[in-house]
DNA sequence: TTTTAGTTTAACAAAATAGTTAAATAAATT
DNA sequence: AATTTATTTAACTATTTTGTTAAACTAAAA
Protein backbone atom coordinates (compact mmCIF):
# COMPACT_ATOMS: atom_id res chain seq x y z
CA UNK A 1 0.00 0.00 0.00
CA UNK A 2 2.24 2.64 1.28
CA UNK A 3 4.78 1.81 -1.74
CA UNK A 4 2.10 2.19 -4.64
CA UNK A 5 1.00 5.60 -3.67
CA UNK A 6 3.38 7.32 -6.02
CA UNK A 7 4.10 6.21 -9.71
CA UNK A 8 6.57 3.36 -10.15
CA UNK A 9 8.31 4.73 -12.95
CA UNK A 10 11.39 4.11 -11.26
CA UNK A 11 10.87 0.28 -10.35
CA UNK A 12 9.92 0.22 -14.06
CA UNK A 13 13.34 1.80 -15.26
CA UNK A 14 15.54 -0.32 -13.23
CA UNK A 15 13.89 -3.66 -14.32
CA UNK A 16 14.04 -2.30 -17.64
CA UNK A 17 18.15 -1.45 -17.39
CA UNK A 18 18.30 -5.05 -15.82
CA UNK A 19 17.02 -6.48 -18.34
CA UNK A 20 18.93 -5.22 -21.09
CA UNK A 21 22.15 -6.05 -18.94
CA UNK A 22 21.62 -9.15 -17.96
CA UNK A 23 20.59 -10.13 -21.09
CA UNK A 24 23.02 -8.80 -23.19
CA UNK A 25 25.57 -9.68 -20.82
CA UNK A 26 24.81 -12.32 -18.75
CA UNK A 27 24.53 -13.05 -15.31
CA UNK A 28 28.38 -13.34 -14.54
CA UNK A 29 29.66 -10.21 -16.63
CA UNK A 30 26.43 -8.17 -15.45
CA UNK A 31 27.95 -5.17 -13.09
CA UNK A 32 25.40 -3.38 -10.82
CA UNK A 33 26.95 -0.33 -11.75
CA UNK A 34 26.07 -1.05 -14.96
CA UNK A 35 22.49 -1.48 -14.40
CA UNK A 36 22.51 1.74 -12.34
CA UNK A 37 23.71 3.81 -14.79
CA UNK A 38 21.42 2.14 -17.83
CA UNK A 39 18.41 2.84 -15.16
CA UNK A 40 20.10 6.85 -14.77
CA UNK A 41 19.95 5.78 -11.13
CA UNK A 42 23.16 4.85 -8.26
CA UNK A 43 23.48 1.21 -6.53
CA UNK A 44 22.33 1.92 -3.31
CA UNK A 45 18.71 2.61 -4.60
CA UNK A 46 19.35 -0.37 -7.14
CA UNK A 47 19.51 -2.61 -3.47
CA UNK A 48 16.68 -0.37 -1.99
CA UNK A 49 14.14 -1.61 -4.79
CA UNK A 50 16.00 -5.20 -4.70
CA UNK A 51 18.03 -6.49 -2.08
CA UNK A 52 20.51 -8.54 -4.11
CA UNK A 53 21.80 -9.23 -7.91
CA UNK A 54 20.40 -12.91 -7.58
CA UNK A 55 16.64 -11.48 -6.79
CA UNK A 56 17.07 -9.21 -9.74
CA UNK A 57 18.25 -11.79 -11.88
CA UNK A 58 15.44 -14.72 -11.12
CA UNK A 59 12.85 -12.06 -11.55
CA UNK A 60 14.32 -11.16 -15.36
CA UNK A 61 15.35 -14.61 -16.00
CA UNK A 62 12.09 -16.00 -15.12
CA UNK A 63 10.15 -13.32 -17.51
CA UNK A 64 12.62 -14.33 -20.21
CA UNK A 65 12.07 -18.14 -20.07
CA UNK A 66 8.34 -17.84 -20.57
CA UNK A 67 8.59 -15.16 -23.25
CA UNK A 68 11.38 -17.62 -25.12
CA UNK A 69 8.94 -20.61 -24.40
CA UNK A 70 5.81 -18.48 -25.05
CA UNK A 71 3.05 -19.47 -27.54
CA UNK A 72 4.89 -22.64 -28.71
CA UNK A 73 2.83 -24.80 -25.93
CA UNK A 74 -0.35 -23.09 -27.57
CA UNK A 75 0.08 -23.49 -31.29
CA UNK A 76 1.19 -27.57 -30.51
CA UNK A 77 -1.86 -27.51 -28.61
CA UNK A 78 -4.75 -26.06 -30.75
CA UNK A 79 -6.58 -27.38 -33.10
CA UNK A 80 -4.45 -26.63 -36.12
CA UNK A 81 -3.28 -29.32 -38.82
CA UNK A 82 0.33 -29.48 -39.42
CA UNK A 83 1.09 -27.04 -41.69
CA UNK A 84 -0.88 -24.39 -40.17
CA UNK A 85 1.27 -25.23 -36.98
CA UNK A 86 4.61 -25.22 -38.89
CA UNK A 87 3.70 -21.90 -40.29
CA UNK A 88 2.23 -20.17 -36.79
CA UNK A 89 5.49 -21.76 -34.94
CA UNK A 90 7.72 -20.00 -37.70
CA UNK A 91 6.00 -16.71 -38.20
CA UNK A 92 5.91 -16.51 -34.02
CA UNK A 93 9.27 -17.55 -33.25
CA UNK A 94 10.68 -15.40 -35.87
CA UNK A 95 8.37 -12.59 -34.91
CA UNK A 96 9.60 -12.50 -31.37
CA UNK A 97 13.11 -13.07 -32.03
CA UNK A 98 13.47 -9.67 -34.09
CA UNK A 99 12.02 -7.96 -31.12
CA UNK A 100 14.45 -9.58 -28.69
CA UNK A 101 17.43 -10.56 -30.56
CA UNK A 102 19.43 -11.27 -27.18
CA UNK A 103 16.84 -13.54 -26.12
CA UNK A 104 18.41 -16.82 -27.32
CA UNK A 105 21.93 -16.23 -26.22
CA UNK A 106 21.02 -15.23 -22.62
CA UNK A 107 18.28 -18.00 -21.56
CA UNK A 108 20.85 -21.01 -23.87
CA UNK A 109 23.48 -19.50 -22.19
CA UNK A 110 21.82 -19.44 -18.30
CA UNK A 111 20.45 -22.85 -18.95
CA UNK A 112 23.52 -23.91 -20.38
CA UNK A 113 25.20 -22.86 -16.58
CA UNK A 114 22.79 -24.46 -14.91
CA UNK A 115 20.26 -26.95 -16.45
CA UNK A 116 19.04 -27.65 -12.95
CA UNK A 117 16.91 -24.11 -13.04
CA UNK A 118 15.19 -24.66 -16.16
CA UNK A 119 13.61 -27.79 -14.60
CA UNK A 120 12.57 -26.47 -11.80
CA UNK A 121 10.96 -23.51 -13.48
CA UNK A 122 8.71 -25.90 -15.63
CA UNK A 123 7.93 -27.80 -12.88
CA UNK A 124 7.00 -24.61 -10.93
CA UNK A 125 4.73 -23.32 -14.28
CA UNK A 126 3.27 -27.00 -14.44
CA UNK A 127 4.55 -27.16 -17.54
CA UNK A 128 5.53 -30.84 -18.87
CA UNK A 129 8.19 -29.78 -21.90
CA UNK A 130 8.05 -33.76 -23.45
CA UNK A 131 4.28 -33.47 -23.62
CA UNK A 132 4.92 -30.66 -25.99
CA UNK A 133 6.74 -33.23 -28.62
CA UNK A 134 4.23 -36.06 -27.45
CA UNK A 135 1.67 -34.06 -28.87
CA UNK A 136 3.61 -33.24 -31.93
CA UNK A 137 4.84 -36.42 -32.56
CA UNK A 138 0.89 -37.60 -32.59
CA UNK A 139 -0.05 -35.35 -35.22
CA UNK A 140 3.19 -36.05 -37.37
CA UNK A 141 2.79 -40.14 -37.20
CA UNK A 142 -0.97 -39.35 -38.01
CA UNK A 143 -0.10 -36.96 -41.52
CA UNK A 144 2.60 -39.89 -42.12
CA UNK A 145 -0.08 -42.79 -42.03
CA UNK A 146 -2.50 -40.43 -43.95
CA UNK A 147 0.49 -39.72 -46.32
CA UNK A 148 0.14 -36.25 -45.94
CA UNK A 149 4.02 -35.47 -45.61
CA UNK A 150 6.34 -38.14 -46.05
CA UNK A 151 7.98 -40.30 -42.84
CA UNK A 152 10.18 -38.56 -40.74
CA UNK A 153 11.08 -38.86 -36.73
CA UNK A 154 9.07 -36.16 -35.26
CA UNK A 155 11.52 -35.45 -32.54
CA UNK A 156 14.41 -34.56 -35.59
CA UNK A 157 11.06 -32.31 -37.19
CA UNK A 158 10.72 -29.94 -34.03
CA UNK A 159 14.05 -29.60 -33.71
CA UNK A 160 14.57 -28.58 -37.67
CA UNK A 161 11.66 -26.38 -37.04
CA UNK A 162 13.26 -24.43 -33.71
CA UNK A 163 16.57 -24.56 -34.89
CA UNK A 164 16.27 -22.73 -38.50
CA UNK A 165 14.14 -20.18 -36.56
CA UNK A 166 16.55 -19.26 -33.52
CA UNK A 167 19.40 -20.14 -34.24
CA UNK A 168 20.90 -16.94 -36.11
CA UNK A 169 19.67 -14.57 -33.65
CA UNK A 170 22.17 -16.52 -31.59
CA UNK A 171 24.86 -16.47 -34.80
CA UNK A 172 23.82 -12.71 -35.32
CA UNK A 173 27.33 -11.08 -35.13
CA UNK A 174 29.06 -13.83 -37.41
CA UNK A 175 26.00 -13.49 -39.82
CA UNK A 176 26.28 -9.50 -39.79
CA UNK A 177 30.28 -10.03 -41.01
CA UNK A 178 29.21 -13.18 -43.36
CA UNK A 179 26.60 -11.48 -45.24
CA UNK A 180 27.72 -7.88 -44.87
CA UNK A 181 25.05 -5.86 -43.60
CA UNK A 182 24.59 -3.86 -40.11
CA UNK A 183 21.41 -4.65 -37.47
CA UNK A 184 18.42 -3.11 -39.64
CA UNK A 185 19.97 -4.87 -42.81
CA UNK A 186 19.61 -8.45 -40.56
CA UNK A 187 16.09 -7.59 -39.83
CA UNK A 188 15.48 -7.64 -43.34
CA UNK A 189 16.70 -11.02 -44.06
CA UNK A 190 15.20 -12.50 -40.72
CA UNK A 191 11.82 -11.13 -41.87
CA UNK A 192 12.44 -12.78 -45.28
CA UNK A 193 12.80 -15.57 -43.68
CA UNK A 194 9.82 -16.65 -42.43
CA UNK A 195 8.60 -17.01 -45.73
CA UNK A 196 11.61 -19.09 -46.74
CA UNK A 197 12.06 -21.32 -43.75
CA UNK A 198 8.16 -22.43 -43.99
CA UNK A 199 8.67 -22.95 -47.70
CA UNK A 200 11.84 -25.21 -46.97
CA UNK A 201 10.01 -26.81 -44.12
CA UNK A 202 7.00 -27.83 -46.01
CA UNK A 203 8.86 -28.21 -49.65
CA UNK A 204 11.08 -30.76 -46.93
CA UNK A 205 8.22 -32.78 -45.77
CA UNK A 206 6.32 -33.32 -49.26
CA UNK A 207 5.75 -37.23 -50.19
CA UNK B 1 65.68 -24.24 -24.18
CA UNK B 2 65.32 -24.49 -20.76
CA UNK B 3 61.61 -24.66 -20.45
CA UNK B 4 61.60 -28.46 -22.85
CA UNK B 5 63.94 -29.66 -20.86
CA UNK B 6 61.27 -31.28 -18.83
CA UNK B 7 58.24 -33.00 -20.22
CA UNK B 8 55.62 -30.33 -20.65
CA UNK B 9 52.58 -32.53 -19.09
CA UNK B 10 51.68 -29.71 -16.68
CA UNK B 11 51.42 -27.25 -19.48
CA UNK B 12 49.08 -29.80 -21.37
CA UNK B 13 47.04 -30.62 -18.17
CA UNK B 14 46.58 -26.67 -17.24
CA UNK B 15 45.47 -25.83 -21.09
CA UNK B 16 42.91 -28.61 -20.76
CA UNK B 17 41.62 -27.59 -17.59
CA UNK B 18 41.37 -24.25 -18.97
CA UNK B 19 39.35 -25.27 -22.08
CA UNK B 20 37.20 -27.06 -19.85
CA UNK B 21 36.46 -24.57 -17.40
CA UNK B 22 36.55 -21.55 -19.75
CA UNK B 23 33.88 -23.87 -22.06
CA UNK B 24 31.76 -24.92 -19.98
CA UNK B 25 31.51 -21.53 -18.07
CA UNK B 26 32.46 -18.65 -20.29
CA UNK B 27 35.21 -16.32 -19.19
CA UNK B 28 33.29 -13.97 -17.00
CA UNK B 29 32.07 -17.00 -14.57
CA UNK B 30 35.35 -18.50 -14.79
CA UNK B 31 37.44 -18.88 -12.04
CA UNK B 32 41.55 -19.43 -11.46
CA UNK B 33 40.58 -21.48 -8.70
CA UNK B 34 38.17 -24.18 -10.82
CA UNK B 35 41.06 -24.06 -13.35
CA UNK B 36 43.64 -25.09 -10.65
CA UNK B 37 41.41 -27.52 -9.28
CA UNK B 38 40.59 -29.13 -12.12
CA UNK B 39 43.85 -29.42 -13.33
CA UNK B 40 45.18 -30.79 -10.45
CA UNK B 41 47.74 -27.87 -8.98
CA UNK B 42 47.44 -24.54 -7.22
CA UNK B 43 46.99 -21.00 -8.47
CA UNK B 44 50.61 -19.85 -8.04
CA UNK B 45 51.53 -22.38 -10.96
CA UNK B 46 48.82 -21.38 -13.25
CA UNK B 47 50.66 -17.68 -13.19
CA UNK B 48 53.76 -19.49 -13.44
CA UNK B 49 53.04 -20.99 -16.46
CA UNK B 50 50.60 -18.14 -17.90
CA UNK B 51 50.77 -14.54 -17.15
CA UNK B 52 47.20 -14.10 -16.47
CA UNK B 53 43.75 -14.99 -17.23
CA UNK B 54 43.23 -13.17 -20.01
CA UNK B 55 46.61 -14.74 -21.72
CA UNK B 56 44.93 -17.90 -20.85
CA UNK B 57 41.59 -17.40 -22.19
CA UNK B 58 42.94 -15.63 -25.60
CA UNK B 59 45.34 -19.16 -25.95
CA UNK B 60 42.08 -20.69 -25.41
CA UNK B 61 39.38 -19.09 -27.50
CA UNK B 62 41.91 -18.84 -30.53
CA UNK B 63 42.06 -22.44 -30.38
CA UNK B 64 38.21 -22.85 -29.97
CA UNK B 65 36.97 -20.43 -33.03
CA UNK B 66 39.68 -22.42 -34.98
CA UNK B 67 37.98 -25.30 -34.46
CA UNK B 68 34.48 -24.03 -34.70
CA UNK B 69 35.25 -22.77 -38.21
CA UNK B 70 37.60 -25.36 -38.77
CA UNK B 71 36.50 -27.88 -42.32
CA UNK B 72 33.56 -25.16 -43.74
CA UNK B 73 36.28 -23.18 -45.43
CA UNK B 74 38.05 -26.29 -47.01
CA UNK B 75 34.77 -27.88 -48.01
CA UNK B 76 32.77 -25.11 -50.03
CA UNK B 77 36.41 -24.42 -51.61
CA UNK B 78 36.22 -27.92 -52.89
CA UNK B 79 35.62 -29.32 -56.23
CA UNK B 80 32.61 -31.56 -55.14
CA UNK B 81 28.67 -30.72 -56.16
CA UNK B 82 26.40 -29.09 -54.08
CA UNK B 83 25.30 -32.26 -52.98
CA UNK B 84 28.33 -33.31 -52.07
CA UNK B 85 28.71 -30.35 -50.28
CA UNK B 86 25.95 -30.20 -48.14
CA UNK B 87 26.83 -34.04 -46.50
CA UNK B 88 30.09 -32.92 -46.02
CA UNK B 89 29.17 -30.26 -44.12
CA UNK B 90 26.41 -31.78 -41.92
CA UNK B 91 28.50 -34.96 -41.21
CA UNK B 92 31.64 -32.80 -40.40
CA UNK B 93 29.64 -30.34 -38.00
CA UNK B 94 27.99 -32.59 -36.22
CA UNK B 95 31.04 -35.08 -35.58
CA UNK B 96 32.89 -32.25 -34.59
CA UNK B 97 30.12 -31.20 -31.98
CA UNK B 98 29.46 -34.75 -31.06
CA UNK B 99 33.27 -34.20 -29.64
CA UNK B 100 32.90 -31.10 -28.45
CA UNK B 101 29.42 -29.83 -27.44
CA UNK B 102 30.38 -26.77 -25.96
CA UNK B 103 32.09 -25.57 -28.67
CA UNK B 104 29.26 -23.24 -29.94
CA UNK B 105 27.51 -22.07 -27.25
CA UNK B 106 31.06 -21.05 -25.93
CA UNK B 107 32.36 -19.20 -28.88
CA UNK B 108 28.76 -18.03 -29.48
CA UNK B 109 28.46 -16.65 -26.50
CA UNK B 110 31.55 -14.88 -26.47
CA UNK B 111 31.33 -13.48 -29.70
CA UNK B 112 28.01 -11.78 -28.89
CA UNK B 113 29.86 -10.89 -25.77
CA UNK B 114 32.61 -8.71 -28.14
CA UNK B 115 32.02 -9.10 -31.96
CA UNK B 116 34.87 -7.08 -32.66
CA UNK B 117 37.17 -9.62 -31.61
CA UNK B 118 36.04 -12.43 -33.80
CA UNK B 119 36.64 -9.37 -36.92
CA UNK B 120 40.10 -9.17 -35.96
CA UNK B 121 40.81 -12.96 -35.36
CA UNK B 122 39.13 -13.49 -39.14
CA UNK B 123 41.77 -10.99 -40.43
CA UNK B 124 44.79 -11.78 -38.89
CA UNK B 125 43.73 -15.63 -40.18
CA UNK B 126 43.44 -13.90 -43.29
CA UNK B 127 39.84 -15.21 -43.99
CA UNK B 128 37.17 -13.38 -45.68
CA UNK B 129 33.95 -15.09 -43.99
CA UNK B 130 32.39 -13.25 -46.58
CA UNK B 131 34.22 -14.78 -49.32
CA UNK B 132 32.90 -18.04 -48.11
CA UNK B 133 28.66 -17.11 -48.76
CA UNK B 134 29.88 -15.35 -52.20
CA UNK B 135 31.54 -19.04 -53.23
CA UNK B 136 29.05 -20.89 -51.75
CA UNK B 137 26.05 -18.51 -53.70
CA UNK B 138 27.83 -18.76 -56.86
CA UNK B 139 27.98 -23.11 -57.41
CA UNK B 140 24.37 -22.46 -55.43
CA UNK B 141 22.61 -20.09 -58.23
CA UNK B 142 24.75 -22.35 -60.74
CA UNK B 143 22.28 -25.55 -59.83
CA UNK B 144 19.24 -23.31 -60.07
CA UNK B 145 19.71 -21.74 -63.09
CA UNK B 146 20.86 -25.94 -64.52
CA UNK B 147 17.22 -26.70 -62.43
CA UNK B 148 19.43 -29.09 -60.44
CA UNK B 149 17.34 -27.78 -57.16
CA UNK B 150 15.10 -25.42 -57.03
CA UNK B 151 15.09 -21.25 -56.68
CA UNK B 152 16.05 -20.30 -53.46
CA UNK B 153 17.94 -17.57 -51.74
CA UNK B 154 22.03 -18.88 -51.34
CA UNK B 155 22.33 -17.02 -47.88
CA UNK B 156 19.01 -18.57 -46.15
CA UNK B 157 19.85 -21.98 -47.81
CA UNK B 158 23.31 -21.47 -45.81
CA UNK B 159 21.93 -20.55 -42.48
CA UNK B 160 19.40 -23.18 -42.58
CA UNK B 161 22.43 -25.50 -43.09
CA UNK B 162 24.23 -24.30 -40.07
CA UNK B 163 21.01 -24.01 -37.95
CA UNK B 164 19.96 -27.23 -38.40
CA UNK B 165 23.93 -29.07 -37.34
CA UNK B 166 24.62 -26.31 -34.91
CA UNK B 167 21.06 -25.41 -32.59
CA UNK B 168 20.64 -29.02 -30.99
CA UNK B 169 24.31 -28.51 -28.97
CA UNK B 170 22.95 -24.88 -27.98
CA UNK B 171 19.51 -26.17 -26.55
CA UNK B 172 21.09 -29.49 -25.57
CA UNK B 173 20.29 -29.07 -22.25
CA UNK B 174 16.51 -28.50 -23.07
CA UNK B 175 16.30 -31.22 -25.41
CA UNK B 176 17.46 -33.68 -23.14
CA UNK B 177 14.44 -32.64 -20.86
CA UNK B 178 11.84 -32.72 -23.87
CA UNK B 179 13.76 -36.10 -25.35
CA UNK B 180 13.40 -37.87 -21.83
CA UNK B 181 17.27 -38.75 -22.40
CA UNK B 182 20.58 -38.54 -21.09
CA UNK B 183 24.15 -37.50 -22.52
CA UNK B 184 24.41 -40.90 -24.15
CA UNK B 185 20.97 -40.99 -25.61
CA UNK B 186 21.32 -37.32 -27.03
CA UNK B 187 24.75 -38.81 -28.52
CA UNK B 188 22.64 -41.37 -30.11
CA UNK B 189 20.13 -38.62 -31.46
CA UNK B 190 22.45 -36.71 -33.32
CA UNK B 191 24.45 -39.31 -34.94
CA UNK B 192 20.97 -40.10 -36.26
CA UNK B 193 20.40 -36.61 -37.08
CA UNK B 194 23.93 -36.69 -39.26
CA UNK B 195 21.31 -38.55 -42.52
CA UNK B 196 17.91 -37.16 -40.62
CA UNK B 197 19.31 -33.98 -41.65
CA UNK B 198 20.90 -34.02 -44.95
CA UNK B 199 17.61 -36.00 -46.29
CA UNK B 200 15.66 -33.32 -45.01
CA UNK B 201 17.61 -30.37 -46.99
CA UNK B 202 18.19 -32.44 -50.17
CA UNK B 203 14.38 -32.98 -50.27
CA UNK B 204 13.58 -29.27 -49.56
CA UNK B 205 15.78 -28.56 -52.84
CA UNK B 206 14.10 -30.78 -54.90
CA UNK B 207 12.93 -28.87 -58.07
C1' DT C 1 3.38 23.76 6.07
C1' DT C 2 4.46 19.40 7.71
C1' DT C 3 5.13 14.90 6.65
C1' DT C 4 6.49 11.18 4.01
C1' DA C 5 8.48 8.58 0.27
C1' DG C 6 12.02 8.69 -3.04
C1' DT C 7 16.71 9.67 -4.12
C1' DT C 8 21.54 11.02 -3.79
C1' DT C 9 25.94 11.15 -1.71
C1' DA C 10 29.63 9.26 0.25
C1' DA C 11 31.78 6.51 3.11
C1' DC C 12 32.30 2.04 4.46
C1' DA C 13 32.18 -3.21 5.26
C1' DA C 14 32.46 -7.70 3.41
C1' DA C 15 33.40 -10.93 0.13
C1' DA C 16 35.34 -12.70 -3.93
C1' DT C 17 38.86 -12.86 -7.07
C1' DA C 18 43.27 -12.03 -9.46
C1' DG C 19 47.84 -11.81 -8.97
C1' DT C 20 52.54 -11.79 -6.31
C1' DT C 21 56.09 -13.39 -3.43
C1' DA C 22 59.36 -15.92 -0.49
C1' DA C 23 60.40 -19.96 1.47
C1' DA C 24 60.21 -24.82 1.73
C1' DT C 25 59.97 -29.12 -0.58
C1' DA C 26 60.02 -32.62 -4.21
C1' DA C 27 61.79 -34.41 -8.20
C1' DA C 28 64.39 -34.70 -12.12
C1' DT C 29 69.13 -33.64 -14.46
C1' DT C 30 73.78 -33.22 -14.52
C1' DA D 1 75.96 -35.63 -4.69
C1' DA D 2 75.12 -31.29 -6.37
C1' DT D 3 72.29 -28.52 -9.09
C1' DT D 4 68.53 -27.07 -11.39
C1' DT D 5 63.68 -27.11 -12.22
C1' DA D 6 58.97 -27.92 -10.84
C1' DT D 7 55.65 -27.52 -7.37
C1' DT D 8 53.44 -26.47 -2.97
C1' DT D 9 52.38 -23.65 0.85
C1' DA D 10 50.92 -19.79 2.82
C1' DA D 11 50.84 -15.32 3.48
C1' DC D 12 49.96 -11.20 1.38
C1' DT D 13 48.51 -7.22 -1.89
C1' DA D 14 45.52 -5.19 -5.07
C1' DT D 15 41.33 -4.80 -7.30
C1' DT D 16 36.71 -5.48 -8.20
C1' DT D 17 32.33 -6.05 -6.84
C1' DT D 18 28.40 -6.56 -3.87
C1' DG D 19 25.97 -4.91 -0.25
C1' DT D 20 25.01 -1.55 3.86
C1' DT D 21 24.36 2.63 6.24
C1' DA D 22 23.61 7.34 7.81
C1' DA D 23 22.91 11.75 6.57
C1' DA D 24 21.35 15.13 3.62
C1' DC D 25 18.29 16.53 0.13
C1' DT D 26 14.15 16.70 -3.16
C1' DA D 27 9.71 16.61 -4.33
C1' DA D 28 5.27 15.07 -3.86
C1' DA D 29 1.18 14.25 -0.54
C1' DA D 30 -1.50 15.25 3.32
Amino acid sequence: MVKEKRDNQTEKAILEAADKVFTRKGFAAARMEDIAKEAGINRALLHYYFRSKEKMFDLIFDQRVREFFSGLGEIIGSEKNLEEKIRAIIEHEITILIAHPYLPIFVLQEVNQNPQRMLEHAQKAGAHPSMLLKKFSVQVKDDIKKQIIRPIDPSQLLMNIMSMAIYPFIAKPILKTILETDDTGFEVVMKRRKKEVTEFILQALKV
